[in-house]
RNA sequence: GGCCCAUUCGUCUAUCGGUUAGGACGCAAGAUUUUCAUUCUUGAAAGAGCAGUUCGACUCUGCUAUGGGCUACCA
C-alpha cells in the first residue's frame, strides 16, 4: 500500500500563476521533499480555446524564482512524459475507448445550443441517469447511426455514465471522509471530438494513474468533483492504486466575499501574482511580488503559514524548516483571508535578517539596468555597509534606495520643516567650529569621532538635539536616518566636511 | 435552487473534554534614541446562536445562522 511519494502541480496555462496556485505548488513541494518524493509539473492545456502565450514560461519562471524545484516536467524531462496534456492525445484516446467498450461511457451528439435550450426550459436540468435516455446519444440511437454520424465527422462528446443510487466516499487527508450520492452527480463530458482532447476530469485521472501519482494535493474547488474522480478510478479498475486526496482550503479576499482574485490586487494595492505579467492579448498589466520588492523566501514563508502551521509558535521558517515541519494534520480546513499586512511584515523580517552582502547584491539586482542600479553597483562593499545601516527600516527592497541615496548623492535640498525646527541663528558658527574639530580627529571612525564631538557639545553647553540635527541636515538633507557617527565614518572626512560647508552656505532659516 | 465544505481576538492561528483560551500581524500607550526608524515593555481584542451528550465542553452530536466552493463540450 505504501507507495513512493509522487505529487504533481498541474496548472493550466491560461494566464499568470495565481498566488493561490503558488501555495498549492508549495505544499506539494514541501510534502514531496519531506518524503524524499518526486515533484511533477504537468501542464494541463486541454482547453485549446483558453491558452495564453507565455503563460507556461511564466509558470516555470515563477516557480524557479520562488525556489520550488521541479523534478519531472516539460523542461526537466522524466520517465513519465510527455508532461503536457496536449501532447498526450494518443494516450487519452486509448482510455476513452476503454471506457466506451466497457459501457462506462457513451457518445453524445447534443450540441451546446441544444443543451442550453434544454437548460432554459427545464429548471435545474442535469445530464444524468434521469435524462440521458431523452437525449441524442449512443444510448438512445441505433449503433449504425452513431457510427455513421461519427464517420461523417459530426462533432460529439463522450460522457461518463454514472450509475445513480450509490454513496461515494472520498477519503481526504485534511477533511476526513466526504460522502455524496452518485445520484446528484451528472454525466460529465470526458472527451470532446471538436479538438480531439479530453476534459480535465479524464486527463487528470489518466495522467495521475500513468504518472503513478501517490497524493493529489489541490485546491478545495475540486472537492465537489472528487467523488466523480473516485468513480472514474473505479471504472478503469484502478481503485487499488488510487492516490490519496488532499483538498486545500482556498485563499480568500481580505475584505469582502469570495476567493482571492486578480481584481482584489488592483483594488487593494497588493500583488496577486508572483511576477509581473502583461497580458499578450489585452496588454493589461498585473504586478508581481518580485517586482514589488519581495524576497522569494519571505513569500514562501508567508504563503506556507496561510492555511498551515507548524503546531508551535514558530513563524519565521526557512524552506528547509518548512519541509521538516510540514504536515496535512496541521493544515487548516478553513479558507484563509489574505492578509497583506502580515506579508509585509514577513518581508521586513527577511530583509532585516538578510546577510549584508547578499542584501546589497539583491538590491543591485532589483534596481537592474537603470541609473540607480548602475550607481549602486559601482562599489559593492560601500553599498553593503550603507545597506546594513538601513535594512531594518524597509518593508520592500525598493524602499532601500531612497534610504541609502544620500550615501551616494549629497543632498541638494533640505527638508523645510526640519530646517525651521533645527536651524538656529548660531548654527552656522557652531557647525563651522565643528568642521575644525572634525579635521583634527584621527582616525575618522564612529568610535573616535563620537566621544570627541559629544564632549565638545557638552563642554560648550550647546543644545545636543539642535546641533546634531542641524549637522544631520547638511549631511542627509533631512532629520532621518541611521546613527550620525556611523554615517560620517562611511562617508569619510572629506565628504562630511564638504557637505557641512555646503549646508552652512546654502541653508537659511527664513 | 441543489450538493459539498467550513465557523476561536479585525486578520493568520494554538488548544485534539478540565487552560487565567496562548502566539503572531495590525492597532493603542509607554520606554529607549541627537532625528527617523528599529528594538523593548504593556494594553485592548475571540470560542456565531440554540439545544443536547458529559461530573465537566471552544473541543463530541443535532438544528439554525453565517461564510466559502461546486453545479460548462473551463480548469
Amino acid at each position: 500500500m505504501e507507495r513512493p511519494v509522487r505529487v504533481r502541480f498541474a496548472p493550466s496555462p491560461t494566464g499568470p500563476l495565481h498566488i493561490g496556485g503558488v501555495r498549492t505548488a508549495l505544499y506539494n513541494y514541501l510534502f514531496a521533499r519531506q518524503n524524499g518524493g518526486t515533484m511533477i509539473l504537468r501542464i494541463e492545456d486541454t482547453d485549446s480555446t483558453r491558452l495564453v502565450p507565455g503563460a507556461e514560461d511564466y509558470i516555470n519562471e515563477a516557480l524557479n524564482w520562488l525556489g520550488i524545484g521541479i523534478d519531472e516536467g516539460v523542461r526537466q524531462g522524466g520517465a513519465y512524459g510527455p508532461y503536457k496534456q496536449s501532447e498526450r492525445r494518443d494516450i487519452y484516446r486509448v482510455y476513452v475507448k476503454q471506457l466506451l467498450d466497457a459501457g462506462r461511457a457513451y457518445v453524445a451528439f447534443d450540441t451546446p445550443d441544444e443543451l442550453n435550450a434544454r437548460r432554459a426550459e427545464v429548471p435545474n436540468f442535469q445530464y444524468d441517469a434521469s435524462t440521458r435516455l431523452q437525449m441524442r446519444n449512443s444510448l438512445t440511437m441505433p449503433a449504425d447511426e452513431v457510427q455513421r454520424l461519427i464517420d461523417e465527422g459530426t462533432q460529439y462528446v463522450v460522457r461518463f455514465k454514472i450509475e445513480p443510487g450509490r454513496d461515494v466516499t472520498v477519503h481526504d487527508l485534511i477533511r476526513g471522509d466526504v460522502t455524496v450520492s452518485s445520484t446528484i452527480l451528472d454525466d460529465k463530458v470526458l472527451y470532446k471530438s471538436a479538438d480531439d482532447l479530453p476534459t480535465y476530469h479524464l486527463a487528470n485521472i489518466v495522467d495521475d494513474h500513468l504518472m503513478e501519482v501517490s497524493h493529489v494535493i489541490r485546491g478545495e474547488e475540486w472537492l465537489p468533483s472528487a467523488p466523480m474522480h473516485v468513480l472514474l478510478y473505479e471504472a478503469f479498475g484502478w481503485s487499488d492504486t488510487m492516490p490519496q486526496w488532499v483538498h486545500l482550503p482556498l485563499l480568500l479576499k481580505p475584505d469582502g466575499k469570495g476567493k482571492l482574485s486578480k481584481r482584489d490586487g488592483d483594488r487593494l494595492g497588493f500583488p496577486v501574482f508572483p511576477l509581473d505579467w502583461t497580458d499578450p492579448n489585452t496588454g493589461e498589466r498585473s504586478s508581481g511580488y518580485r517586482e514589488k520588492g519581495y524576497l522569494p523566501q519571505a513569500v514562501i514563508n508567508f504563503l506556507a503559514l496561510l492555511g498551515w502551521n507548524p503546531g508551535d509558535d514558530r513563524e519565521l521558517m526557512s524552506m528547509d524548516e518548512l519541509i521538516e515541519a510540514f504536515s496535512f494534520e496541521h493544515c487548516s480546513k478553513k479558507g484563509a483571508k489574505f492578509d497583506f499586512e502580515k506579508g509585509k511584515w514577513f518581508n521586513h523580517e527577511y530583509i532585516s535578517r538578510m546577510d549584508d552582502k547578499e542584501l546589497a547584491e539583491a538590491l543591485v539586482k532589483y534596481e537592474g539596468q537603470n541609473e540607480v542600479g548602475e550607481v549602486l553597483g559601482q562599489d559593492l562593499d560601500y553599498l553593503t555597509r550603507a545597506g546594513a545601516m538601513v535594512k531594518t527600516r524597509a518593508n520592500f527592497i525598493g524602499e532601500l534606495w531612497p534610504q541609502v541615496r544620500f550615501f551616494f548623492e549629497a543632498p541638494t535640498e533640505y527638508a523645510e520643516k526640519d530646517v525651521r525646527k533645527r536651524w538656529k541663528e548660531d548654527t552656522p558658527a557652531i557647525l563651522t567650529d565643528l568642521i575644525t574639530l572634525l579635521e583634527g580627529i584621527e582616525p575618522f571612525t564612529a568610535a573616535a569621532t563620537e566621544p570627541v564631538v559629544l564632549g565638545w557639545i557638552a563642554d560648550h553647553g550647546y543644545h545636543l538635539g539642535n546641533v546634531m540635527n542641524a549637522w544631520r541636515l547638511t549631511v542627509v538633507g533631512e532629520c532621518k536616518g541611521p546613527h550620525m557617527f556611523d554615517i560620517i565614518e562611511l562617508l569619510g572626512r572629506d565628504e562630511t566636511i564638504a557637505r557641512l560647508r555646503r549646508g552652512i552656505s546654502s541653508i537659511h532659516n527664513a
